[in-house]
RNA sequence: GGGCGGGUAGCUCAGUUGGCCAGAGCGUUCGCCUUACACGCGAAGGGUCCCGGGUUCGAGUCCCGGCCCGCCCA
């Protein structure tokens, strides 16, 4: 083994200690050994980041705090997996890509869009684009974590869009949809004009709009009667409206016709108004009632209708505090097909508004999806030659505008329509991804029902019950108008969130909840399982109902009728969700008519599965088989096992012109096969009867008759694959195994989910409480659970025992880290200019419990690169434990005594294991309760307070003389490594393979595992102290060597000794005493050549401890009296300040009398100390002269 | 508007049942290439713990009121 370098150069170390790893299958989880009760499980599911982009330092911060976590508990002897993966991020990809294209010149969107339509595969071939970008980043994402050092079980990674993810869609989808919690609806959603497609409420983000209050005047008339002939009302004149009482009428001429003033912020909805509302209480409703109002341009009448909703003005009794009611007219515009809270007066007065609009609806949609003015999307009694016909096809900007100068040019009595405009800010909601305002759109989409107690009930009650608030419970009620019969409120989860004020958030969320838009408007995603048909097709014989119903009862279809769920599904359609694996009904119908909904899957949806599809569900019941039950000589060279229940071997070979044919021939050439990168065979298969799998798990043996395999009908196929990369060369040619085994249903999740769902822990970001964490625990509780009705005692198991919400990191200002502000920092920058583990120390050391972190950002000169000073901190302290362990190395010998006797440890040995064992308890609290900077700062301490300022240097002039102290230097080195790797994996790494080569001594009391996997620090044990070992003596004694030390060390500098010089002690008998009980260390660690108790002859500075002087002679070849006086002085008014303090505390009877007397008694004794020392330095300055 | 977090040394932050003369890292100053480490060693200086009240023998810590900064939700 090569000497250590001078100083630590990551670059050199990182990537052959990663590799060591991998060969060692250091990361790899046996679920065999949960399942079998060997380990305890500890799971970590990795937040999958979006392949929209490549990772930035809040995915560092995010993921190195996993890899503690893992890397702990799996040295702590937990079976522990660490599940990596990506996700689709569907309108954030689609949205990037298209972006890209467009930019490059190339055919983007758009332009597919376009090919679809006449029929040329323009979605097949965008999706195509959007997948190769997928495949990039995702590469780039699994490199970069790689980079950083991350833990996880690389064979196991998954995509939120990959064949076993895309079944546990399929399957929740059907499950939802069939037990009614999937419905089809029209309403208002978010609708984002530019991408084109609705998002969900969290999707939104409000943003204050510097807007304004448009003024409109609409004239009033009468309803039509027979005499007025079609569309010609009366008008009604403010000489009608004077007489019947209406406040202000008198102010305007008796014959001019009256109006009505309406405000709004949004004055190009007013195309789509269907009434007009005032508040019941309004002094002018009796005179009104009757009367319409004319929507000006349209040629449409629409009725006044009363609501409590309508602000009163102040003028009429509004609330002067109500900032509206000074905005408001009393009159209020409705829009239901363009505002969420007309849409909900529109339903209250749905009836009156269809008998007296004079469109005969209460829906009028006057936009089409881009946002620009339409009539072609719901707009009855749109009139080409009228004069709203000048909107058409503007944007909804230029329409706003258009209404403002029409309204300005057409009058009433000779005064304009628009009455007046005033400056309002008022907050909107913009699209967190094309950032343009959000159009409250009515249009037809998938919900799903999270208002259920089946859902959202069960992620309330799976908070632990000490982390809800009485707020949340009381509020209970009111977020269930029409609770389900034995809904209960009570808590019966786990889940515990970290730092726990989170909880609130995670309630709040939930009080508030809506039903959920699972439908997107986007190609990239998870295309919705739902094929429909006209409903007077004429497929409706009775031949295919009758086919209909038997499918419906073997459980492959189920079919709703919209309608039956939501009165105001408009479309005469029927549809039929497909359960998975039925491609042959999905073409039977497709040739039948059926069209497959073109929508795709919010991406939360998949999302919100993660910790059931990356664990099997839902085929996770397969049997357990193990690598050793495949090849007990060669298993662990077997990278993954894969199995399938085939049945019988008939079923699995088939006849020869099946695909299950072409499979079995396949798998017996790569076994066959030899010729491996690796040098291995690709993989090893067997056969097993499912019933011995599930009697006897991995003690199964393998069926080896031929008779036996030809008699079973419950057979099961297991395959372990020896290599994860394609192989080529084959004469199948290039054959990639897991895609073939994929696609022939084999599955590598087995015994996942009973080993380690609930996962462990979940770390994530604030947002994404209400975005993912609740959508997980609904889903996993409510598909886990058992029969129908999964609440209560039925419901399944929390996704994750604990939620860890991480800071968020700012730059030097506050301010988020952005693309837009240039203030990012590339996490690959740091590992290459600091290396990965300073990156990890310093993010670990920097995550404290506030909910943001800040970090000063600088530009590297010499790279032009974003890089922040806080990094060094890591650098350095690396660098520090690579040179300290280059100088124990070089003092511990390789042939060290097989056991060391503790009666030969030195002081400074005992001191240091005993400061050992507190600091375990400290790290192990610290990270048992998620502090993270707590733990940072204890190895800190640890590792450089007191192994390299006092270990170290106390050992040096023992060290080559004494082998019990050389075993002690390696044991303690080791530990330290061993606590170090969570968070500085590579460096620790690297150092221990040079330990290691050195036997460890023994020592009794002190347990250092050796690896449970391959030769890496990675697997071995955490360290362990017994008590037996500690000793409090040899710890005080070695503190106050320290406080001696620490005394000496200042005159020594305040005197300016050089380093090198070595000094004579004048002390006081007891400290002389003392001096020689620490055995030579103090004479060392102080550079002291004598310790006498002699006066000094010549010059010497003086100094004070316990009250009594002590001198310091041989210092230089002269000194200097006005400095040493200086000092003193200093010295004798802050003990003087410090007497007056503790006499002023003594003095006070309350502090005496009510002050536990513990520190009443400390206090004194600091008093008569304080005391004494002030007179010591009395004496040293009048000595002085 | 509601919720949450923060305001402690020049900078970034600890300070978990109220009890040290308030700590760390970086930066600053002074002295050192004391050979494990100058990505270092030793020492020093540096604070109205945002402001104002209150509780208490005692408040950075608890209570009330205010100011400022930030985040999340509406």
């Amino acid at each position: 083994m090569p000497e250590l370098d001078k100083t630590y150069s990551p670059e050199h170390h990182e990537p052959g200690v990663w590799q060591r790893w991998l060969d060692a299958r250091a990361f790899h989880a046996d679920p065999a050994k949960v399942l079998s009760g060997d380990k305890p499980p500890y799971c970590v599911l990795i937040p999958p980041p979006n392949v929209t982009a490549a990772l930035h330092l809040g995915h560092a911060l995010n993921n190195t705090i996993q890899d503690v976590l893992v890397r702990a508990h799996r040295m702590k002897g937990f079976e522990t997996l660490w599940l990596p993966g990506t996700d689709h991020a569907g309108i954030a990809t689609q949205t990037v890509v298209d972006k890209r294209l467009k930019e490059a010149g190339k055919p983007a969107l758009a332009e597919h869009k376009a090919m679809e339509r006449v029929g040329e595969n323009g979605r097949e071939q965008f999706v195509a684009l959007v997948q190769s970008w997928k495949d990039e980043y995702e590469a780039r994402i699994s490199d970069q974590l790689k980079a950083m050092g991350c833990s996880c079980d690389w064979d196991r990674q998954r995509f939120t869009m990959d064949e076993i993810c895309a079944r546990a869609v399929r399957e929740a989808f059907f499950r939802l949809f069939k037990d009614g919690l999937i419905e089809r609806g029209k309403r208002l959603v978010n609708w984002d004009p530019v991408t084109q497609t609705a998002l969900a409420d969290d999707e939104v983000e409000n943003r204050e709009i510097e807007g304004h209050f448009y003024y409109l005047r609409y004239p009033l008339v009468h309803p039509l009667t027979e005499a007025d002939g079609p569309g010609n009302h009366n008008p009604v004149t403010w000489g009608e409206l004077e007489a019947k009482g209406y406040p202000g009428a008198d102010t305007h001429p008796e014959d001019d016709q009256a109006w009505i003033t309406v405000a709004t912020t949004r004055p190009e909805t007013y195309l789509g108004d269907v009434a007009v509302a005032l508040n019941p209480k309004d002094p002018r409703v009796e005179a009104l009632s009757g009367l319409l109002v004319e929507i000006p341009l349209t040629g449409r009448t629409v009725p006044l209708i009363q609501d409590d909703y309508v602000v009163l003005p102040v003028a009429l009794g509004g609330d002067e505090n109500d900032p509206k009611a000074k905005m408001a007219t009393g009159f209020l515009k409705v829009t239901p097909a363009h505002d969420p809270n007309d849409w909900l007066l529109g339903l209250r007065h749905q009836p009156t508004i269809e008998a007296n609009c004079s469109a005969r609806t209460h829906l009028i949609n006057v936009m089409a999806p881009d946002g620009s003015i339409s009539a072609d999307h719901g707009w009855p009694d749109f009139e080409p030659h009228g004069g709203a016909r000048v909107f058409i096809g503007l944007s909804r900007e230029d329409a706003r505008q258009k209404v403002v100068k029409e309204f300005q040019a057409h009058t009433i009595n000779s005064q304009p329509l628009l009455e007046d405009i005033k400056p309002h800010t008022h907050s909107v909601g913009h699209s967190y991804r094309s950032h343009v305002p959000v159009e409250p759109y009515l249009s037809d989409q998938w919900y799903c029902r999270v208002t259920d107690d089946r859902l959202r009930g069960n992620a309330q009650r799976s908070l632990i019950p000490e982390q809800r608030t009485t707020a949340s419970l009381d509020a209970w009620g009111a977020s269930r108008p029409n609770p389900a019969p034995g809904e209960s409120r009570d808590g019966d989860g786990s889940m515990t969130f970290s730092p726990s004020r989170y909880a609130k958030t995670f309630e709040t969320w939930h009080d508030n909840l809506r039903d959920w838009c699972i439908s997107r408007q986007l190609w990239w995603g998870h295309r919705i399982p739902v094929w429909s048909i006209d409903r007077d097709n004429d497929w409706f014989n009775k031949e295919q109902r009758d086919q209909l119903d038997e499918w419906t009862e073997q459980g492959r279809v189920f079919t709703n009728d919209p309608r039956a769920v939501d009165p105001s599904a408009s479309e005469d359609r029927f549809f039929i969700c497909i359960a998975p694996g039925n491609e042959h009904i999905e073409q039977a119908l497709e040739a039948a008519g059926f069209e497959r909904d073109p929508d795709v899957l919010d991406t939360w949806f998949s999302s919100a599965l993660w910790p059931l599809s990356t664990l099997g569900w839902p085929n996770h019941d397969l049997p357990l088989v193990t690598a050793e039950q495949i090849d007990p000589l060669a298993h662990p060279n077997i990278k993954s096992v894969w199995v399938k229940r085939v049945g019988t071997f008939r079923s699995f070979i088939g006849s020869e012109d099946d695909a299950s044919g072409e499979l079995i021939e396949k798998l017996l050439h790569l076994r066959d096969t030899a010729s491996t990168a690796e040098g291995g065979q690709p993989l090893a298969y067997q056969l097993f009867r499912e019933r011995d799998l599930r009697e006897q798990g991995t003690g199964a043996q393998p069926l080896a008759k031929s008779d036996d395999i030809a008699e079973a009908d419950d057979l099961v196929c297991a395959v372990g694959l020896k290599a994860a990369a394609p192989l080529e060369a084959t004469k199948f040619g290039v054959i990639d195994i897991p895609a073939l085994l994929l696609a022939h249903g084999f599955q590598d999740t087995a015994g996942l989910l009973g080993a380690f769902n609930p996962t462990s822990v979940l770390t994530t970001a604030r947002e994404i409480i209400t975005l993912w964490v609740s959508r997980m625990a609904m889903f996993n509780r409510y598909f886990l659970g058992e029969g129908d009705n999964p609440t209560g005692p039925a419901a399944g198991p929390v996704p994750f025992h604990d939620v860890f919400i991480h800071a968020m990191i700012q730059d030097g200002e506050g301010r988020k880290m952005s693309k837009s502000l240039g203030n990012g920092v590339d996490p690959l920058d740091i590992i290459h200019s600091h290396g990965a583990d300073a990156m990890r120390f310093t993010l670990v050391e920097m995550t404290t419990q506030t909910q943001d972190v800040r970090m000063p950002v600088e530009v590297d000169e010499t790279t032009g690169k974003n890089t922040s000073p806080k990094f060094d901190l890591g650098r350095n302290f690396c660098n520090k434990l690579w040179n300290a362990a280059r100088f124990a190395l070089s003092k511990i010998p390789a042939d060290l005594p097989s056991s060391i006797d503790p009666a030969d440890l030195t002081l400074a040995d005992r001191w240091m294991l005993t400061r050992l064992r507190e600091g375990i308890a400290e790290i192990d609290q610290a990270l048992a309760s998620y502090q993270f900077s707590a733990y940072a700062k204890a190895l800190y301490d640890l590792v450089r307070r007191d192994f390299c300022d006092w270990y170290l240097e106390a050992v040096k002039p023992t060290i080559a003389e004494c082998p019990a102290q050389q075993g002690c230097l390696r044991l303690v080195l080791d530990s330290l490594l061993r606590l170090l790797h969570p968070v500085v994996p590579f460096i620790t790494e690297t150092i221990h393979e040079r330990l290691s080569v050195i036997p460890a001594p023994a020592l009794a009391g002190l347990t250092l595992d050796p690896p449970s996997k391959g030769d890496v620090l990675a697997t071995s044990g955490w360290p362990a102290v017994d008590a037996a070992l500690t000793d409090e003596d040899a710890k005080a004694t070695f503190e106050r060597v320290r406080t001696i030390v620490d005394a000496i060390r200042a005159v020594r500098s305040a005197n300016q000794v050089e380093p090198r010089r070595k000094v004579a002690l004048h002390a006081f008998a007891s400290l002389a005493e003392e001096i020689a009980a620490a055995s030579g260390l103090v004479e060392s660690l102080a550079g002291l050549h004598t310790v006498s108790t002699d006066a000094p002859d010549g010059a010497a500075a003086s100094f004070t401890l316990d009250g009594v002087e002590h001198r310091l002679a041989d210092l230089a070849d002269a000194l200097d009296p006005a400095a040493e006086r200086e000092r003193l002085t200093k010295e004798k008014a802050d003990l003087e300040k410090s007497i007056k303090a503790l006499e002023g505390r003594l003095g006070n009877p309350g502090y005496t009398e009510k002050a536990p007397p513990h520190l009443v008694q400390q206090t004194r004794d600091e008093h008569a100390k304080a005391k004494a020392d002030l007179e010591a330095i009395v004496k040293s300055l009048e000595a002085l002269g």
